[in-house]
RNA sequence: GGACUCGUAGCUCAGUGGUAGAGCGCUUCAUUGACAUUGAAGAGGUCAGAGGUUCGAUACCUCUCGGGUCCACCA
């Protein structure tokens, strides 16, 4: 052995070796009780951070839970971000001297999908670099063609249920990305304007937006105003910029009359309070802002100016006629901004489709209230719950071209939409016209990252009653070494596969995927029959496949192709979706509560009338050194693969429990990584002293935990004996109660300062072959202890001694 | 306006109703046989402040001061 622990050269092919032994996939526990967590689909685009690393609490528990000898699935997965894609896609495209405008939807999709793909496998083979033991077989993206048949499913009922409905709204909207937003990713920003005091008729009032003006279509006070009482009901006629204007005078409670002048201008078109005011007074919509952000032509000769520029024009032409009394340069309020681009958003009308967000908030409190969902740490829940009280109607139409378009249609000749699973429908139900047209927006991610748990559980591997895949094609069979990785394609025991040669379209085999290839190797030499049963003619195996002919389906060239027609599983077996729902665990960065956490469970027990998972763990974030957010405008951002390159997998994990209770934010130091390094290494030479006595010719023996009490002999073996027992206890104690933290903190310090430290130099005055056996069991389970923490190091040591590699 | 959270060793943070812990850093010494990515010994904290509950509080409660985060409102 090294002297020192070099885990370049082992990681890469430890982690081969749990991937093509199948030891990630449920099944090999297939009697185990199920413990499922789904992974937080990381946008597939964007390279992963620290955050991300923080899924090593997943892996840990998955780990320990599949130790156990549960059923455990760790389900992978990649989310299409719409909007964030779309956004970074246009800048690329900016780059090049383009825009959106100049591509039409087909191709700026196409082009954003090629973009994506390009960048997809970036994200998997860094979550395997962190050790994570994710099930890749069963791997998702949330744009595959079934997940989006899901997605759909639950739109359709949602709206035959009345929980999606279609409503003219003022919308947050970004002029500049060409999207409404939810409420959700509206950033408030302070910012200093001036307030202008400007004069309308009889009144003076107070605004910051004097180019909405023209969209008035009121001038309001509050009710009990004595100033002003006498004019409600009445209307006003005054000049303007734009000639005459005549306004009505409405009482309403929502004017503060210790505001600015007590009298408030109405532009229902422009102004979430106004829209309101509107609507209690049956005051009509004036849009003077158009959703290119320029004033319309309602705006007389300021149409086609931009807000801003038209504020600093209309301000201006205020001043010279008079109309402007006077103006609060100092007023600071909170300005609504687009939290991607920064640009300060416009309400503006539109017609969306909108989820009914109270009938779905209500099982989602009782859920929480009668502990169906347990939260770690508990303060959350409270948080949780103040989100369902205060959620709004969720608008979830977005005006991107990157995401699952919404399956609804207008009938073009009476104007009623027409909601499908997916399919173009081909009347109109109402008017039977055939002239429809679909909406051209596409949903909020989160509406189909709402539905992930029960989505990716219903779609992975056949579900009841569907027959075969007709569109499962997967991988290249390698012409070269005539190996195919089955495992990584989905198959699994029981599946029934079709080898075909795609250039000469002959079938060469065909059979059905046998235990030894599931749980033997991935890589299989196609042409040994062992791995799959053969049917003894053509005709059975159309039979048996419900094919008509096979060749039909051989559409590419010069390289043989495994086509697989996955049916549903063996009779009783249950799919994945009736065994790991609803799942064990939610891990997640609390940041993302609202938007994810309280929509999943909203949704998942709206459309399965189950809770989508047990637990939900939130970690903190991770801050640089100096306790600041990383950005990459700070340029603080550290990159979890380098770290892992510098210090092994091990050392980085550890360092990211070790010290970091459940939902606080850590500051993480490299300092800190490379202290857990030189932990690896302890660990390391702990083997090599055990490796240098075992040269000595002791019987190389192992023994559980439970025979070590009779073999002992030595009373300071004995006492060891009983240490490492309270620690097992401690350690599981602490992982069952999500305290990763202190199970970390609490083998660290066993492992070196009590057992290297304390024993071994004991051990080292008394050497004798019973206290060497005893001394080697010991070490091994703690390394089976430390396995989900740190599981290469533990995994190379313990198979080095038991000759298990 | 509301909610949450933090204030513990020089730094970053765990933790507990019973006279304080870790990592890193620091000091002194040691070391060629598991490991300098090491070992031994040590310095360093009235656990923000005040009050209360308690036999006993860093921990529970209240308030104050000082950080941080989120939400709501803003014409």
């Amino acid at each position: 052995m090294d002297k020192v622990y070099n885990h370049k050269e082992i990681e890469d092919k430890i982690y081969k070796k749990w991937e093509s032994s199948g030891s990630f996939k449920p099944e090999t526990n297939p009697k185990g009780k199920p413990f499922t967590i789904i992974l937080p689909p990381p946008n597939a685009n964007a390279p992963l951070h620290f955050g991300h690393a923080m899924y090593v609490v997943e892996d840990i528990l998955v780990r320990y839970h599949r130790m156990l000898g549960d059923a455990s699935l760790w389900l992978p997965g990649a989310d299409h971000a719409g909007f964030e894609t779309q956004f970074v896609f246009e800048k690329e495209l900016q780059k090049m001297g383009k825009s959106r405008f100049d591509y039409d939807r087909d191709t700026l999709y196409k082009m954003i999908w090629d973009f994506v793909e390009k960048n997809r496998g970036t994200m998997e083979s860094q979550l395997k670099r962190l050790g994570f033991s994710l099930d890749w077989g069963r791997m998702k993206f949330t744009l595959d063609p079934k997940i989006v048949e899901v997605v759909y499913k639950t739109f359709k009922k949602m709206h035959d249920d009345g929980l999606v409905y279609r409503d003219l709204k003022l919308i947050n909207y970004c002029t500049k990305d060409g999207t409404g937003f939810s409420d959700l990713e509206v950033k408030h920003t302070e910012q200093a304007d001036p307030l202008y005091y400007m004069k309308y008729g009889p009144f003076v009032l107070a605004t910051v937006r004097p180019e909405t003006k023209f969209g008035d279509t009121a001038v309001a006070v509050h009710p009990e105003d004595k100033r002003y009482k006498k004019y409600i009901g009445q209307e006003i006629e005054f000049e303007s910029l734009i000639g005459k204007i005549r306004l009505q005078v409405v009482g309403d409670e929502a004017v503060d009359p210790k505001f600015g002048t007590g009298v408030v201008k109405v532009t229902p078109a422009h102004d979430f309070t106004d829209f309101e005011i509107g609507k209690r007074h049956n005051l009509p919509m004036k849009q003077v802002i158009g959703f290119d952000g320029r004033l319309t032509d309602l705006a007389g000769k300021y149409a086609g100016l931009k807000v801003k520029e038209a504020r600093a024009i209309v301000v201006k032409d205020l001043q010279e006629k008079g109309l402007m009394e006077k103006t609060d340069e100092k007023y600071t309020h909170a300005v609504a901004s687009c939290y991607k681009c920064g640009r300060v958003l416009e309400p503006l009308p539109m017609e969306q489709w909108f989820v009914k967000v109270k009938p779905l908030v209500e099982p989602s409190i009782k859920a929480l209230r009668d502990k169906k969902i347990k939260i770690v740490p508990k303060r959350f829940e409270k948080t949780m719950i103040q989100w369902f009280e205060s959620f709004h109607d969720w608008n979830i139409s977005r005006q991107l071209v990157w995401g699952i378009r919404i399956p609804a249609w207008k009938c073009d000749e009476c104007g009623e939409w027409i909601v499908t699973e997916g399919k173009t429908p081909e009347k109109c139900a109402h008017c039977n016209s055939k002239k429809l047209t679909q909406d051209t927006d596409t949903f909020d991610t989160w509406f189909s990252s709402g539905q992930w748990p029960f989505a990716t559980l219903q779609t992975t591997y056949g579900l009841p009653k569907m027959g075969f895949h007709e569109e499962v094609v997967p991988q290249v069979l390698d012409g070269k070494t005539k190996t195919y990785r089955l495992r990584d394609h989905g198959f699994k025991v029981g599946d029934k596969v079709l080898f075909v040669n795609s250039q000469s379209k002959k079938i060469f085999g065909y059979g059905i995927i046998t235990e030894s290839l599931e749980t033997t190797i991935g890589e299989i030499d196609y042409k040994e029959k062992d791995h799959y049963k053969t049917y003894k003619s053509l005709e059975e195996l159309t039979a048996a496949f419900k094919l008509r002919n096979p060749n039909d389906i051989v559409t590419e060239k010069s390289r043989a192709y495994v086509y697989s027609y996955v049916f549903h599983r063996l009779e009783n077996e249950l799919t994945d979706f009736e065994k790991f729902y609803p799942t064990s665990v939610m891990e997640t960065a609390y940041d993302i509560l609202p938007w994810w956490v309280a929509r999943m469970v909203m949704l998942g027990i709206y459309a399965t009338g189950k809770v989508p998972f047990e637990t939900v763990y939130y970690h903190g974030l991770i801050r640089d050194a100096k306790g600041q957010k990383m950005s990459k405008s700070k340029g603080n951002v550290i990159n979890p693969i380098e770290m892992v390159e510098k210090y092994s997998a091990d050392a980085v994990r550890m360092a990211l429990v070790f010290g970091a209770a459940a939902g606080n934010d850590q500051s993480l130091a490299e300092e800190k990584i490379r202290g857990m390094r030189n932990f690896t290494n302890k660990l390391w030479n702990i083997a090599r002293f055990i490796e240098m006595n075992r040269d000595k010719n002791y019987e190389s023996r192992i023994m559980n935990y439970a025979e070590l009490g009779e073999f002992v002999k030595n009373e300071n073996d004995k006492k060891m004996i009983d240490r490492v027992g309270e620690l097992i206890g401690d350690t599981t104690r602490h992982i069952e109660k999500f305290e990763l933290n202190l199970a970390a903190e609490g083998l660290y310090e066993f492992v070196w300062h009590q057992f290297a430290d304390k024993y071994i130099e004991d051990f080292k005055n008394r050497i004798d072959e019973n206290s060497f056996t005893i001394l080697k069991s010991l070490f091994l389970i703690q390394l089976e202890l430390l396995h989900p923490f740190m599981p290469f190091i533990t995994e190379e040591v313990f198979g080095k001694f038991t000759g298990n590699m």
